[in-house]
DNA sequence: CAGTGGCCCTGTCTGC
DNA sequence: TGCAGACAGGGCCACT
């Protein structure tokens, strides 16, 4: 459930709440929470204590905290990861998968995480360069609200896929930081379909859902994020507010707010698409 | 190679 | 009441 606005509301406390405290000690509660860090849950609490965190970075969905041995720790909130700064005499919360403490005895870190699909890392000695990312973040496309994003590249590489626009959104090799909720309020907004052949898009086409993507992006993010229930929270515990203003996601039945249509639920790659039936008329052969 | 679909995981809710 | 099944879904990986 996490997209963007809501890990960079989670990179903005990381900044503010551990960037510069030196990590005292480090406890892995639950394998499964470093399991992308190989050399073991004993290697990932070695190689953490006694380093320092220079600064909270993100790139679509994912976060690091570049060390100050060169090293960076590297994290991904899955569908239903937190990363709480708390005092250290909070009882400990159901799901606490890794605990850090700080030599400063202040406010802990804590890795929560009911489903597991999230995880933690130590990628080594891989920040040389000053835009450098993680290697195993390499991948990963910038996200569009990214200022050195490239709007053309972007819409060179969605005429040249041959599948329906909604994959394409998703598929953070293309662009990062969309999921399934930003991914149908977008579409929404543009007026497309989620089938939509991207093929058959036109450049200004594109252009415009592009635009309408940065401002579902923006204005959630304004709004501290969107959160249904407990699963997403800020580093302080606190949710995000922008539910109240989707339009399509989760509104199954309701009228759509531009033109009264009930809106629609269909079952798209495992998982739930919404959209509005007459603002956005399902392409017939997946064009139009 | 690109595109697609299955799987991981747990808590909550619905229906029989 | 109890239990099975659906659902939530990001990302990885196997398969076509």
């Amino acid at each position: 459930m996490p997209e963007l606005p809501e890990v960079e509301v989670v990179r903005a406390g990381l900044e503010r709440g551990v960037v510069g405290r030196t990590i005292d000690r480090v406890s892995v509660d639950h394998p499964r929470a470093v399991r992308r860090h190989l050399a073991g849950a004993r290697d990932f609490e070695d190689v953490l204590a006694g380093r320092t965190p220079t600064a909270a970075q993100r790139r679509g969905k994912y976060l690091w905290l570049p060390l100050d041995s060169g090293d960076a720790l590297t994290g991904h909130l899955g569908m239903s990861g937190q990363l709480l700064v708390v005092p250290p005499d909070k009882p400990d919360e159901t799901h606490l998968r890794v605990r850090f403490t700080f030599t400063d005895g202040g406010r802990e870190l804590r890795f929560v995480d009911q489903r597991t699909f999230g995880g933690l890392l130590v990628v080594a000695g891989s920040l040389s360069g000053a835009a450098a990312v993680p290697s195993t973040i390499a991948h990963i496309a910038r996200d569009p609200v990214d200022p050195e994003f490239d709007d053309d590249a972007f819409m060179t590489g969605v005429r040249r896929r041959k599948t329906g626009i909604k994959r394409a959104l998703l598929d953070q090799t293309l662009v990062s930081g969309i999921g399934n909720i930003y991914a149908d309020e977008a579409l929404w907004r543009a007026k497309l379909h989620y089938a939509r052949a991207t093929e058959t898009l036109t450049r200004p086409v594109l252009a415009e859902l592009l635009a309408q993507v940065r401002a579902v992006l923006h204005e959630s993010l304004a709004a501290g994020g969107t959160s249904f229930d407990a699963l997403y929270v800020s580093t302080e515990g606190v949710s995000g507010l922008f539910e109240r203003e989707l339009h399509v996601y989760g509104r199954e039945g309701e009228p759509c707010d531009r033109c009264g249509a009930p809106i629609r639920r269909d079952a798209f790659m495992n998982r739930s698409s919404f959209t509005c039936p007459r603002c956005q008329p399902r392409p017939r052969n997946g064009r139009w």
